[in-house]
DNA sequence: CTTATTATTGACCAATTGGTCAATAATATT
DNA sequence: AATATTATTGACCAATTGGTCAATAATAAG
């Protein structure tokens, strides 16, 4: 009884994303989400909503897509900290390739709409959230003691991030590396 | 043979790196750096050049102000445990009073600017070693090893970036003393 | 006092910003 | 085939963007 969609919602999604991921918030003009998805303004504002609201779900997909990714390389065979390492190993991976300059949406968002946006800032800290769990799960097996596991999930976040940030200010390879070692070293 | 400044360059920089530490480059606008600085416009050029000059400058003023305050912290008595310490409860402090939204001026513009800003980058870089370097200063007389205390010190600086990052995106205060005390486990 | 030099001022600019809307098009139901 | 409903389109908007510049003001040197 209507006109139906002429796109595939995750499809525009996952172009919005990636400008946002690269560019930020504030220097991605709606032209250039405009021009990444094939649609026009009044197509995205009637699908999605504001420019704020895009972003948001940008974001949302990045949790659904690239954290899963990082989740997912948590689980399978290995010590926590054959775990641990395969996520610190992406980032120096990446940080070799170097092509594209990103980094990490999580920890771009946090820092430059956490404060100014409240439905990102949510979104942020549930990312967060998901991701020390799913750290907590691969190290449930070793470390028994919920409270211990609790926080060694969130100091393993915490250098995680810091890698992110590092990376993205050009610091040298081997701090990264370095960072990877010794928290691998609280690991069992 | 010339008119004279009409201010403070010091002061004005001061104000102008206010204002890009609380929303940012992007969403910083002229008029706000006019508003805040109480010059106008053409003065600002004339000054000190276009948008981007003054943000370098700005980030240069936060190195020799804030960062410099961070790392006057590691001097003075007590062991490296006790001196790093103190660099993370200056987050947990800042957090808990949780007035102002800016962060790490250093962390933001790592992941604002640095990627496509060169100069901004050359300055992240510099100034995430020298802060690397005061730590290793820190640790110096427990850690005979220097390339122990390099590896160290690129650990603490990964996880102090970390924790502001969490410290934006509002996870649980709890996270960031997890961070630290992990942190200090490692430290003579 | 005159002059050379620099600083300040505010009007001005083209380009871009995020966002709206009436007209048109495409569909599913009846 | 007629209709109701939603999607798409592109022209349009006021406001704001970063940046410029000629006129004016203030100073130090001669």
């Amino acid at each position: 009884m209507a006109r139906p969609r002429q796109f595939d919602e995750t499809e525009v999604i996952e172009s919005l994303m990636k400008v946002f991921w690269e560019k930020g918030y504030e220097a991605t003009s709606m032209q250039d989400l405009v021009a990444a998805s094939g649609l026009l303004k009044g197509s995205l504002y009637g699908a999605f909503g504001d420019k704020h609201a895009l972003y948001l779900a940008a974001l949302k997909h990045y949790d659904r897509t690239r954290i899963q990714a990082g989740i997912d390389m948590l689980d399978g065979d290995g010590s926590p900290r054959q775990k641990i390492a395969r996520l610190f190993d992406s980032v120096i991976e990446s940080t070799k390739r170097g092509i594209f300059a990103g980094g990490c949406l999580l920890c771009n968002a946090s820092l430059e709409m956490a404060a100014i946006n409240r439905p990102v800032k949510n979104e942020v800290k549930t990312t967060i959230r998901r991701l020390k769990l799913a750290i907590m799960e691969a190290l449930r097996a070793q470390v028994a003691d919920e409270d211990r596991a609790a926080s060694l999930a969130a100091f393993i976040v915490s250098a995680y991030f810091g890698v992110r940030v590092l990376a993205k200010g050009g610091a040298p390879a081997a701090m990264i590396g370095d960072t990877r070692d010794h928290c691998l070293q609280l690991l069992p």
